[in-house]
DNA sequence: CTCTCCCT
């Protein structure tokens, strides 16, 4: 027989202590490490105080596993059955009598309890186990707690015990909280630092480990923590036979027989190797085991709120975490640890995981808050609050699905939902369902998705349908099979539905589709590839029989770098989307650029979100959307692709010239980017009947921009900067605008004999640049001073002309000569 | 190179 209370454990020390805090004051946290004692010892000293009366004391555990052990350690310690005093209460599955005083019982159960009755009748105490884990459930129902035991019940305690906690930050939330620190009980446990190893790969890393452990260790089993299954399926692979020992997978969706094969000692008595993902951490105790190997690493489900999926990714782990990996080595004796990375790199890591309420999709949160009439969780006493753009995300899924009004407050529907005790999304598609005459097979669609898969191991289909089969069947995973058939079963008792079925596999497309319309899914291009409604890609595993289906109702998936994994989905026809989702479809003309066959494309499109159901071209589309389109194209190609002409060109640079010169005048910005810019006013009015590139050949941009320059600038700029000038042998000579920074005037020499000054432009502003040509309109000199012209280079220039043009009229005195455009002045 | 774990 048990004692009650065991004086050798850590925890004995304390009981005295815990019994008095609790005498002062209603809350109490209390820290002590694993092996202490605490889940049994505390329980059963807190049934001898007096401030209990005939309360109950609920001992809240994160885990089913841990609320049954909890029940049936206590239930030892009492001398009695589980039931008697101490009982436990899980999803479908409780032992509670009339006597029952300690209740252990699941969060995520008490949770529902908690808002059924916030005033928590006939409860003395709640003690939250394993408090560290900070799962959301128990991050709300302390904070819960607390506001019924400030509100309603100042004599509740509240116990809130854990291995490692920052004792700091909880007692702000608990202010007048004692604090009790006890000691752990632990054999020592020996760690190596096998250093930092970025280049070789994890499997190769663990394998060499893990046979270098068994080398240097005469005895025990080894536990090896992996992130997931296929680096197990790899350093399994890696290993190859190892002489003497077996090696045994173990992650959570290996049927139960195989999980106990890894958990028992090998029959054969041959030494075990286990190879773990993150469930053999706190989960399940395997025995024998002296040797941990951790690859320091875990996969975590991080929800990201701009795609509405989660993703898997694999992350260092916490401290918190090693250590809690590495006293797996120390239950039996001293034992040996060594981990894939080194002392230094250690102090990198996070002390403590993620809280869960920071990394998981919030639906189910955003729930609770509104089922316990909460709007602004700023004030509720929380460790970290929920991260605003998750949590906005989340209530507007709950607006979408009916069980929030735009205020946020809860509706009837929202109620119902909350009660059934599912993921919001799944709720709703019971409640619709049932509605529909389908409740029966939704239990059945919902249960397959929140237990573990009837179909375990690689190559399996996505399709759902396969496992409505396998359960009416009785094939498939045999554990898998009992716990889907349970809870749809309770769901249905929930629901008040008789019938075990009332609905075939062809109807499970839009069953799902209810919860997740986001997710309905059209094949585009290749074989197995999606678009989902939410405007993302989304593909099948090669191969999958699925990939035949036109329409997709997405259950699961994992959101990848550029297209999501589908996991479980159902076919669905075009014809029960039509009606199922008539008041999300909406009919739009489409008029907008083909980038890639430069035309308007017009068409009238029929979308449910981002999918195109059906699509028809446009006999006469709108004048207004045309032209605007045809603008947008113009602005995808750039304005290289207008016709411009010589004149539209100088046209710009003499407008860009008097912006220039004459800055305190309102000309405008005839740039690239301002053109780009101000295209709808300029282009807009000359694009009529235009529609595809080839006609914007025909555009006349001189006259297009003309037409944007009002009467006086347009009389102005002939003025200020005219296309040509009268030079003295009355030739019209043509500006060059273009070329320079000044317009250049590029005119032979002997036209501009009897010419003292530079001609000017811009109201005598601007002088042109003047290029002297020869009479066969070789350059000669450039100046912007002709009067120093004249008089000094002009000397040399003419000897050098004279000799070359012998015929030409070249005199002494130019200011007095006569200009000519031929050889010589005409006799007179 | 095919999904971490847990719960109502």
């Amino acid at each position: 027989m048990i004692a009650r209370f065991d004086p050798l454990l850590p925890i004995a020390e304390v009981l005295a202590e815990i019994g008095r805090a609790l005498e002062a004051g209603p809350n109490l946290v209390l820290e002590a490490p694993p092996g202490a004692g605490k889940t049994t010892q505390v329980p059963l000293a807190l049934l001898d105080a007096s401030w209990r009366g005939d309360g109950k004391i609920i001992l809240l555990e994160p885990r089913r596993l841990a609320a049954r052990g909890a029940a049936h350690r206590l239930a030892a310690h009492l001398d009695e059955a589980v039931g008697e005093t101490a009982g436990y209460r899980v999803r479908l599955d409780r032992k509670i009598g009339p006597k029952t005083r300690i209740e252990c019982v699941t969060t995520g159960l008490f949770l529902r309890q908690l808002q059924g009755d916030p005033e928590l009748k006939g409860v003395a105490a709640l003690i939250f186990d394993e408090f560290h884990e900070r799962s959301v459930e128990a991050d709300l129902a302390l904070a819960f707690a607390l506001e019924a035991q400030a509100s309603l019940r100042p004599d509740l305690r509240l116990v809130v015990m854990s291995a490692t906690l920052d004792g700091a930050a909880i007692a702000a939330l608990m202010p007048t909280a004692r604090r009790i620190t006890s000691e752990g009980r632990a054999f020592p446990v020996t760690t190596h630092h096998l250093g930092d190893d970025s280049a070789t790969w994890i499997e190769k890393q663990m394998a060499a480990a893990i046979r270098r452990a068994l080398a240097d260790e005469a005895e025990g089993d080894v536990l090896a923590f992996l992130p997931g299954l296929g680096e197990i399926r790899r350093t399994e692979r890696e290993l190859g036979g190892l002489a003497d020992a077996i090696v045994l997978p173990l992650h959570g969706d290996l049927p139960l027989s195989d999980q106990d094969r890894a958990i028992q000692p090998d029959p054969q008595g041959r030494r075990k190797i286990v190879l773990a993902t993150s469930i053999a951490e706190s989960s399940l105790t395997i025995q024998g085991i002296r040797i941990v190997i951790d690859s320091g690493q875990r996969r975590v489900a991080r929800f990201d709120p701009a795609t509405g999926m989660t993703r898997l990714t694999t992350t260092k782990v916490s401290l918190a975490n090693a250590d809690q990996r590495r006293g797996r080595a120390g239950r039996l004796g001293p034992g040996t640890c060594y981990r894939l990375w080194s002392a230094n790199s250690e102090r990198a890591l996070a002390p403590q995981p993620a809280p869960e309420i920071i990394e998981i999709d919030l639906a189910p949160l955003a729930l609770e808050l509104a089922a316990w009439g909460i709007d602004d969780p700023s004030n509720l006493p929380l460790l970290d609050p929920p991260p605003a753009a998750a949590l906005a995300q989340a209530r507007e899924l709950l607006r979408e699905l009916g069980a929030l009004d735009p205020s946020h407050r809860i509706t009837a529907h929202g109620r119902a939902m909350a009660e059934l005790g599912l993921h919001p999304r799944l709720a709703h598609m019971l409640l619709i369902a049932k509605s529909r005459g389908l409740g029966a097979l939704a239990c059945d669609i919902a249960a397959i998705l929140t237990e573990r898969d009837i179909i375990g191991g690689p190559g399996r289909s996505a399709d759902l349908g396969e496992r409505l089969e396998l359960l009416q069947s009785g094939g498939g995973d045999r554990g898998a099979r009992a716990r889907i058939q349970q809870a749809a079963k309770d769901w249905r008792r929930q629901l008040g539905i008789a019938a075990e079925r009332d609905g075939s596999r062809s109807e499970a497309g839009s069953i799902v589709a209810l919860a997740y319309p986001d997710r309905l899914a059209q094949q585009r291009g290749g074989k197995g590839q999606y678009r989902l409604a939410s405007g993302r890609g989304a593909e099948l595993a090669l191969d999958d029989p699925l990939s035949r289906e036109s329409y997709l109702a997405v259950a699961t998936l994992d959101a990848g770098q550029k297209s999501a994994r589908i996991y479980l989905a159902a076919p669905i026809s075009l014809a029960e989307i039509e009606v199922d989702f008539a008041s999300l479809i909406t009919s739009a003309e489409q008029v907008a650029w083909n980038a890639r066959e430069e035309f308007v494309e017009a068409k009238r499109e029929r979308r449910l979100l981002a999918l195109v159901l059906e699509e028809k071209p446009l006999q006469k589309p709108d004048p207004d959307l045309l032209r605007a389109a045809t603008l947008d194209g113009i602005r995808q190609m750039g304005l290289d692709v207008l016709p411009w002409s010589n004149t539209a060109r100088t046209l710009r640079a003499r407008v860009a010239f008097l912006r220039r010169v004459l800055p305190e005048k309102d000309w405008p910005d005839w740039s690239d980017d301002a053109l780009l810019a101000s295209l709808p006013d300029w282009l807009g009015p000359h694009l009529t009947g235009m529609s595809r590139r080839a006609h914007l050949d025909r555009l006349d941009l001189h006259a297009a921009l003309t037409d944007s320059l009002d009467w006086q600038q347009r009389q102005a700029l002939e003025q200020l900067a005219p296309t040509h000038l009268d030079v003295p042998s009355g030739s019209r000579v043509p500006l060059d605008y273009e070329t320079a920074e000044q317009p250049v005037l590029a005119v032979r020499l002997q036209e501009m004999f009897g010419a003292t000054e530079t001609p000017r432009i811009a109201g005598g502003r601007a002088p042109v640049l003047l290029h002297l040509l020869s009479p066969a309109r070789r350059p000669v000199q450039v100046t912007q001073d002709l009067a120093s012209f004249w008089k000094g280079a002009y000397k040399a220039v003419k000897s050098d002309l004279k000799g070359q043009y012998p015929k030409h009229y070249w005199p002494d005195d130019p200011l007095i000569a006569e200009p000519t455009a031929r050889a010589k002045p005409r006799p007179r």
